[in-house]
DNA sequence: GTCTATAAAAAGATAGAC
DNA sequence: GTCTATCTTTTTATAGAC
């Protein structure tokens, strides 16, 4: 399982993450991720012990990247605030939008929630930490210092019960019309409905 | 195509639904589905075209049967209103519920939803407009009747808009998180989480 | 570790009798 | 219309040479 050609273990994830996410998992083929990745397919299972470890590999990975992406658009946009609501409707913007910049990854998360009954719940959990948990609760920081600065006022409500509504009224509403990007939606609606969404974000969470 | 038998029929889609929901599309075999029902492989290829028609057969009736099911529990709880909070509370917690009620019927939404980008449109448009798009918008008109009698206040919102709310704040949160019933969740964390969720509603659209 | 070739099993769909 | 038996294809996983 060692790998002293790690560039083709980096193909093969890589060719994973597209054929899962198009295919699904069942009706993806090792023949089909290891032509896509010019590796012979002894060479996949070389590296991964089944098609299941390689699936519960490249979701982990995956996982990962994201976070990572969403971590950097929160920082990008409310790391220093110039007009709340211009801000968060940014942010929620480029975090709706993720969904298609990430196409392979998001069709991946499909699978594994469509999967998640036959998941090994450790390995769930995992991933569930790994990507939306985190993704999701990191903003929670930073609604927090905006409260501290008088640009929201929480009241008696956690700073995570507000990153939950925030999520909800914007990036959930968005995804659950979409299927997590899998039907397109018009970019008009998309804006309407995030920016409907921070508006009521900001009547429950608004400066006084 | 058509029927003599219509018991055996009924007997083949409850089967498939059970695989289904247990297997996932392309896991789930003819054969097990057959043996399920207690018929011949070759009696289900009699009533469906083949595998995909079957699927999609099971997941609309399924749709509509869930979507009379949610109606009802509208006109249980809704239809007259003894005290806001507590109705609105009742009926989002049996909402909820009914995830658990139906969990092959949520299984395979599930499944739907990871094979979304691979359904012909037309039929995945019917199985949302039968499914998920009505059972949520059949909550509007209630609101409006509350709104009308004072119970709520909608400001310039839509009845269509506070529906949204109303399930994007407790079904859709609760099922965010259990993956629609896939992953357990205590029951308290449940109730906390739709209790919350009423709460927050009637913050936005409580009576003044 | 990587390749070609192959084994072994599974599953969708059909032939033909009744 | 329903059944048993079968065809055909696809797919996971491995053997064995280099």
């Amino acid at each position: 399982m060692s790998s002293p050609r790690p560039e083709k273990r980096r193909a093969i994830t890589e060719a994973a993450r597209r054929v899962f996410g198009t295919e699904g998992y069942a009706r993806a083929a090792v023949d089909a991720i290891a032509a896509e990745a010019g590796v012979s397919k002894r060479t996949v299972y070389n590296h991964f012990r089944d098609k299941e470890d390689l699936f519960l590999s490249v979701a982990l990975e995956g996982g990962h990247e994201v976070t990572a992406a969403i971590a950097r658009l929160l920082e990008k946009h409310l790391r220093k605030i110039v007009d709340v609501t211009e801000d968060l409707t940014a942010f929620a913007l480029e975090r709706v939008a993720a969904v298609w910049e990430f196409p392979d990854h998001f069709a991946l998360v499909r699978t594994i929630e469509a999967e998640a009954a036959r998941i090994p719940r450790p390995v769930l959990d995992a991933w569930i930490e790994a990507g939306p948990q985190t993704a999701h609760l990191r903003l929670a920081p930073y609604l927090a210092g905006m409260a501290d600065r008088g640009l929201l006022s929480l009241g008696d409500a956690t700073a995570e019960l507000a990153a939950d509504h925030f999520n909800l009224l914007t990036v959930v509403n968005v995804n659950q019309r979409t299927f997590y990007g899998a039907v397109p939606l018009p970019e008009d609606e998309v804006t309407e409905t995030v920016t409907t969404g921070v508006r009521t974000f900001l009547r429950l969470y608004g400066p006084p």
